[in-house]
DNA sequence: TTGACAACATACCCGGTAGTATGTTCATCA
DNA sequence: TGATGAACATACTACCGGGTATGTTGTCAA
């Protein structure tokens, strides 16, 4: 059908500006990054991204609610296993890390969404919508924590405080966001090798039992 | 003498305007934050602080050469202490953890500064100024590799990639920067127990020895 | 007492950027 | 085939914020 092209190619192209402002927004910051930059680096002017986006903001929250429904989607077939929370969450958290390195770009822009609200470095237009993506990352966030804290439930992990465990938790996990750098060649299993080294290091900050997983 | 009281009063003046500087680029982000801004904070004009710093840049880079000044400080009589580098570790980490907490809009610079460089958001000037810096960060972060190195040599850390784990660990030390909220009436006691909790975290992901310590 | 200078405040310029208003082109459809 | 609208580009405005040029006030030294 005509039609699904057309969407299709609308969608695309959406998509194409997604990734352009994502890349943006990671090198320079929300206030640095401008629209012209992001229409430069796609070889097209402002008008293209104002046609499809009514403003700044709006094209950052796509960005933010895109990099979130990616992590959902990466961690919900994982959430629903059966059977003790300590494997359960070897693997969410491994998927997730390995999510963080790969959609690096959007990650980033989520981090730099959510530290904008902790902030309040937000204006009342943006508030509403900002509302919404954080709770989606709140929802997230929970899947976690009620993980971990089912696992210290079955004595397989040992913390004091569940808020601040989430929170060094989530540090640990999303800081490949700030320091992995590509390598060129670099393959699938270097990746997960080092995303297994970040699990690991949670896993111990987390007091979990290493012999169990390993 | 007269003269150091002006030199004294001097020194105040900057002292001010430095705080004030931090807490508006913790706020705000470098970009976001105005000189403006700053100055209204202090109930002055732009003038005031023009005239003792040339220029946004360098009013950000002498907030954050305050910041190192500071952390060097805390931990420097920690860090010559004799004996296993264990015990010294987890002493420089609970130092390191307290001064993140109490001087949390500096280190916030810090970290702004850091980023700023590693993404290259720089301006050819600002280059040089900021490598000085990050040189002393690097000097700053080199204290803390030597020692989770030895430890790891002695026994009593367990990690693969040296690197890796000291990123992982800061990541954690400094995550109070981005997490910490004061609370009224907060006693010294409570801010060394949150300490403590991170400190812990770190020790557990660096695969450290719990028992040893306890 | 007066000249000089530090420590600001005031007023201004100007470049960059978000947002808008208006073309332009091309495909689709009646 | 002509009209219509999507998907942009172009040209423009408004404003904010870094930086500067200049005025003002108080202090100290000779």
């Amino acid at each position: 059908m005509a039609i699904s092209v057309r969407e299709n190619a609308l969608d695309n192209s959406r998509l194409d500006i997604l990734q352009a402002a994502a890349k943006c927004f990671m090198e320079r910051g929300y206030a640095a990054a401008s629209i012209d930059e992001v229409a430069r680096s796609l070889g097209a002017t402002k008008g293209r991204i104002y046609h499809h986006y009514p403003s700044k903001s709006d094209l950052f929250a796509d960005v933010f609610r895109v990099g979130m429904e990616m992590n959902f989607e990466a961690i919900e077939p994982l959430r629903r296993l059966d059977g003790p929370a300590l494997p359960r969450w070897c693997e969410m958290a491994q998927a997730h890390v390995i999510q963080m390195i790969t959609t690096r770009a959007f990650q980033r822009a989520v981090w730099i969404g959510v530290e904008m609200h902790l902030r309040g470095a937000t204006t009342p237009e943006q508030r509403d919508v900002f509302e919404d993506l954080i709770g989606l990352r709140t929802q997230y966030g929970n899947y976690f924590r009620e993980t971990i804290a089912a696992a210290r439930d079955e004595g397989s992990m040992r913390f004091d405080d569940l808020s601040i465990a989430n929170q060094l938790m989530f540090m640990t996990l999303n800081s490949p966001i700030f320091w992995y750098r590509q390598r060129i060649g670099e393959t699938r299993a270097e990746i997960e090798d080092l995303a297994g080294q970040v699990v690991t290091f949670a896993l111990g900050g987390l007091g979990g039992n290493q012999e169990a997983t390993r």
